[in-house]
DNA sequence: TATGTATCGAGAATAATATATTGATATATA
DNA sequence: TATATATCAATATATTATTCTCGATACATA
């Protein structure tokens, strides 16, 4: 296996290892000890040449005739993303959406915990959501500073979400999950992530809108699937 | 304005859109009837000459020296991305994730109103969930066809989300907002737009090891910035 | 009216990404 | 041992997205 690793992996590469990780963790789990890049682009369909790249990109290597061996491929793209070695992230706004992810357990598996959430509302201050505590918002730099926190998590309204930012970054933060519609202005170094619903939400809307107008009646009657049970 | 719109437009550029509009409702607001491409760019820290080739995509035109008109961008990037006419959304996974978007009012300035929750739980089943109704799962496919809702939004665990996505395609829906970490097999002319939390933490935190790698003690005290203050 | 300037618009050049092609390698089988 | 085959690896091509360049246009100002 080659661990010299490159500068830069390209965003759309970063964003399918999570999904080859998936799958791979369900053949381990099924004892399927080597698998093909063949066989991982059928499952998600993707082209192999991708999936060969990609897994290049982490620095995993497989062999000819054999494919990949499953546990090595798993575990490099866990060391690859940095899913290894926890980092703790505190998240602020503890609104709808901070509570759905302050109760996402998964999120440890892939390296981060959330270790406590923020809240401008005295109403939630000192209360635990999904065994989180929740802290005044003015406690934020100063505790992100002594607990070296490295990850912060935005998901207050679009107006507070600047001022949060300054926050973070002046407690020595290197990392936003910016969840609110907004650009975040922030020093270079900072790494900003935003997952802007609306944006997505942008997109699809206007594909359906398209997909409609080239032919408004789908007729699905003709392919009609059968009632899923849920098992 | 010209009103010719093109076959396909990029992702990048869609999920572009809701930024202009977001920040273009601003300057209406503050009553500014026109704005350059150098002004957005500025503003969103993105290339002038995206800008243009983004509102082109979306069928809007300015005018030299002027600028855009900022009322028309507004409508056009609106009436481009289906906003103006509102479609119905099921949404499937009443967990913490599915109450959090059921609580965001604002998609449906976007174009989306979510009708009607789904779970299977029968303890959820009956209540409301921020005035939304939550129904019982083998309800969702024949009342989708009834209703004739085209959108539905997948929040269950990764293990039901195919299930589920096949009681919402064999109801008739045509663009599903995928929020578990799978691929969904539908059939092709199915619009299916994931937001997989996990692929965007993978690319986050690989980012950041590699930067704490290149510079692991970053002197932030240099440029400590003031404590914020949320207004 | 003439000139300067900021801006859009369109097309070309560059860069990034995805796909296809070819060659190398290890195993299985005759 | 020789051959066939499935697979990885590396290179080349095609596609897409972004950035650059230049010309056209409309307003401002002298």
């Amino acid at each position: 296996m080659n661990t010299e690793l490159p500068k830069t992996v390209s965003e759309p590469t970063l964003k399918r290892l999570p999904l080859y990780h998936h799958f791979l963790k369900e053949l381990l789990q099924r004892e399927q000890e080597a698998v093909s890049c063949t066989d991982i682009g059928e499952e998600l369909n993707l082209d192999p040449t991708q999936v060969r790249k990609d897994l290049e990109a982490a620095g995993i290597s497989g062999r000819p005739r054999i494919g990949y061996a499953t546990a090595a491929v798993v575990d490099g793209i866990e060391r690859f993303l940095g899913w290894k070695k926890v980092s703790e992230a505190f998240l602020v706004g503890a609104g709808s959406m901070g509570s759905a992810l302050l109760g996402y357990r998964k999120f440890e598996e892939c390296g981060l915990k959330i270790v406590a959430a923020f809240d401008r509302d005295p109403a939630k201050v000192g209360r635990k959501i999904h065994g989180k505590h929740v802290l005044a918002l003015d406690k934020l730099t100063d505790l992100a500073q002594r607990m070296h926190v490295l990850i912060g998590i935005i998901t207050v309204p679009a107006v507070e979400a600047q001022a949060v930012a300054d926050a973070l970054v002046a407690g020595g933060v290197r990392a936003i999950w910016n969840f609110a519609p907004v650009r975040l202005r922030v020093p270079e170094h900072i790494i900003v992530h935003n997952e802007d619903l609306y944006c997505s939400l942008a997109s699809l809307s206007q594909k359906l809108g398209q997909a409609l107008e080239a032919n408004p009646a789908e007729p699905v009657t003709a392919r009609r699937l059968r009632t899923a049970t849920l098992s």
